[in-house]
DNA sequence: GACGGTATGTCAGAATGCTGACATGAGTCA
DNA sequence: TGACTCATGTCAGCATTCTGACATACCGTC
């Protein structure tokens, strides 16, 4: 089933494949999010603020690839939980710096193991070498796509 | 704004490079074809009815990696709007096998022409040494987190 | 100071994808 | 044959994300 003579473009495509294994990635991470009761999206803005402490809605948008009003509402749900603690008002402009609580920081701590077994897992029969090397060849992908929009 | 000393961790994360190719690629991919009123997992299902023939809604499912049940929501609208089309009955069991028809044909034409292109713009700057290096990776990436799984 | 451009936070509605559930058909094994 | 397992197609409800829109705040030039 897995390869037919029809089939020669899409187990030859490089974009197929890209795509294939985020899914993978994805569905990996999901697997051991969810007895944490979080989600992909959830545990990124969680670790990029861990990270990044006092990133604003929009930069941990951009931080998760996601949209700002996706983030919103996503920290509108961990600011109510006491995840996630920003200020009333801005200090400078509209941006409001977003910061763990301890819950938030305590929240993180398993799950951030959990997703690191999967990035071993998903580096395991990879040597350094080939590692680095597929950190380079994605980091050019990610310049040549985005080179050719509109100067976002 | 993009390289702080405490984001040390994320931009060295291979998890992450991955998650954000894959973002780019698919911004990428909605941008061209949009204009063809095309969305990408529409796209994807076409292509791989162009590729396999006879390919059932649930493998249609698993190539362009949705469940099932968003592929058959996908596979009606097609066909209403005759794209592609499904015999009434199964011929064996009760996988519908789904083909393109001429219309279909015709309108993934330039989708995919736009598609290569884009995926042409990615790989440019990297050559075919780096090309086979990459596909070998994310190769071994899939490979390694699937066999983590349940024996999916 | 006034103005245009850009970035931000936020609300509302729509689109998209997923989980849960059910019925059906095929294969396996006793 | 009957029971069990598995894969499939499909319906319904829910969750997540996106697009569109608006008000506000900074920053540049005039």
């Amino acid at each position: 089933m897995s390869q037919k003579d029809a089939g020669v473009d899409l187990d030859a495509s490089l974009g197929y494949l890209l795509k294939e294994a985020s899914s993978a990635l994805r569905t990996a991470m999901e697997e051991v999010l969810r007895p944490l009761g979080m989600s992909v999206t959830h545990y990124s803005c969680l670790e990029l603020l861990a990270q990044r402490p006092g990133l604003s809605n929009s930069e941990l948008a951009r931080g998760a690839f996601v949209t700002r009003q996706t983030m919103n509402v996503l920290l509108q749900a961990l600011e109510r939980d006491g995840y996630v603690t920003r200020p009333a008002e801005a200090p400078v402009g509209k941006a409001l710096p977003a910061r763990l609580t301890p819950r938030g920081r305590r929240s993180l701590e398993k799950a951030t193991a959990a997703v690191r077994s999967v990035e071993v897992r998903m580096l395991s029969g990879m040597t350094e070498a080939e590692q680095s090397s597929a950190f380079r060849s994605l980091r050019s992908m990610v310049r040549a796509l985005r080179d050719g929009d509109d100067g976002r």
